[in-house]
DNA sequence: ACCTGAACACCGTTCAAGT
DNA sequence: ACCTGAACACCGTTCAAGT
């Protein structure tokens, strides 16, 4: 993920490439079956051990057979991105919701999405991110941003503001899913030694509470409540408006 | 980057290694060394590139001669980002300044940093990053919040959201700078290649204007501005409270 | 205590050759 | 049109050996 080769690589939606077909056949190769099985394996082995080999293993064929279909692996990785993009839920805009709880509902979405799929939000990071599913997704904030009281010419920049939180805020959350499922210990337990080794360090931090919260809710319970906060603090801010 | 291991790696944080020192010498090698020198590279060459072998040649040594200092790349990449962490200029606390103002220009410093080392935010996203100067710098946002009228068991919550958003914003316009820098394009030009790209597939969002901005800042004023947009209306609806 | 060389088990990708 | 095998130029890291 995200090595970038030394000479710029186009995006692939930017300049795409065929997507070879074959003759007739039923379980050969094509793009569309390296992708979805990319994704599989992703899921089941993560970024970090995926590789062209494995995956090719995957598809019973040789490793090159894959490079007939996609030109190198970020391109793979960016159409696998854009495959896991066309899973997110979009809600129906005409529920007569107000436009602030169809936003919320785009951001839960995306964010259940990429907690599923955590080398997603890796390569969200990496690539632009502008294939046909990511789209689809864009023109639905588009379209309830629209419903906005927001001046047109601040919707985007709003919008932006918006996601730059909500990837920020799930980046963080995969990263310290991640932490806690490689070294298989308790939320609780995880964030006693984070403390406690920061609280090494500087003794202020203990007392100052970094991580305690009501004791009765679930970590789980905590970071969705955390995530909506910081959601509606943004929506008020910004129908209070700008100075 | 971010490749985990297959079986999970503690943090240099959590388990400290001991920083061996040599006996005498001057020009000898010592971990003080070796991580300033990775981010040198890092700096120089990118992450991408950076590599253990690249590195020690860096250092006029054998590629080997490095681990006895630290235990793995992973483990370097925590400390050279503590490293830069230290380079953020915290603002100072007792100059009457508005609990506010000195957040955002903690938020600024934090994203100046990264954007001078594109390599580190992509380690932040992948470490605990819980170092002396990452520590450091916690507590002075904890010194901040202190002074702001949220209560005081919903502090370190809101804090966690600001940053998740500055951590969010600073990724995504890290990237972008990155991409210009690779395909030498201008920053317009290249809006305007992802934006065709993206109106190809829905002529709904070009009218929409994702783009078009008032024309006669330039784009990195604009940048400017919506960092502290989003920053702002953070602060108002963590003021105004929640529901 | 520190540094080396050789080797292992991997990578992504090129290229010429097969069918 | 599609797939292969061999090879290239890399990785991070282990391990036994040197000084």
């Amino acid at each position: 993920m995200g090595k970038r080769a030394a000479q710029p690589r186009e995006s692939v939606w930017l300049s795409p490439r065929p997507a070879r077909k074959h003759r007739a056949g039923e379980s050969e190769l094509d793009r569309e079956k390296i992708v979805a099985t990319a994704v599989r394996v992703l899921d089941a082995e993560g970024d970090a051990k995926f590789s062209m080999r494995l995956l090719a293993e995957e598809l019973h064929v040789t490793p090159m057979s894959v490079y007939w279909y996609v030109a190198n692996k970020d391109d793979l990785l960016e159409l696998a991105l854009d495959a896991v993009a066309g899973e997110i839920e979009l809600p129906s805009l005409d529920d007569g919701e107000d436009w602030r709880a169809d936003l919320r509902a785009l951001a839960r979405a995306w964010r259940r999405t990429m907690i599923a799929h955590p080398w997603a939000i890796r390569c969200y990071g990496e690539y632009l991110n502008i294939g046909p599913s990511s789209v689809r997704f864009t023109e639905c904030a588009q379209a309830v941003m629209a419903r906005s009281p927001l001046p047109l010419k601040d919707r985007s920049a709003a919008l932006n503001v918006v996601f730059q939180y909500v990837y920020g805020f799930t980046a963080t959350e995969s990263r310290w899913l991640e932490h806690l499922a490689e070294t298989g210990r308790t939320a609780e337990e995880f964030a006693a030694e984070v403390t406690g080794s920061m609280a090494a360090l500087s003794p202020a931090l203990e007392q100052g509470g970094l991580l305690d919260r009501d004791g009765d809710r679930s970590m789980e319970e905590l970071r969705d409540r955390d995530f909506d906060r910081g959601l509606h603090w943004l929506f008020t801010g910004m129908v209070a408006g700008t100075p």
